[in-house]
DNA sequence: TAATTGACCGATC
DNA sequence: AGATCGGCCAATT
């Protein structure tokens, strides 16, 4: 699999987040095949067309922190669109923990849109 | 073309 | 709770 096509699935696996459910780089990563490509996914949202309107803000660290500086724009943005969603965030922190594998979010995913395979 | 950077993660201390 | 470290690999310099 080449570059581009690994875009494309991440694209494509964070399209597929619900609403007011978050989920971490390293999730999506392994949701769409990559193993260790959390770094991957956060230079694919990075390259994300606009037109795709990927929901970007739904991708959170590992630890639930949100991924930019305090200080940052994109920070204020991805915090104003979570909670427009019903996302509580407290202290850079979101609410819940970001969904991990058996989670029933990772059903959600595997069962219509985002099958890697 | 080679080196560096980065919206990261998990283990460890 | 935080801080360090090695690994990963696309994008940028």
């Amino acid at each position: 699999m080449d570059a581009n096509e690994r875009k494309r699935r991440i694209w494509r696996v964070v399209g597929a987040i619900p609403p007011s459910q978050v989920m971490s780089y390293g999730a999506v990563a392994r949701s769409a095949g990559l193993n260790r490509g959390a770094r991957q996914v956060a230079a694919a949202l990075q390259a994300a067309p606009r037109e795709l309107s990927v929901p970007w803000h739904r991708v959170l660290r590992a630890d639930g922190r949100i991924a930019f500086p305090e200080d940052s724009k994109n920070y204020k943005k991805q915090c104003e669109l979570l909670r427009a969603e019903g996302v509580v965030v407290k202290n850079g922190r979101v609410k819940v923990n970001p969904n991990d594998d058996k989670s029933e979010l990772d059903k959600l995913l595997w069962s219509s849109a985002a099958r890697p395979l």
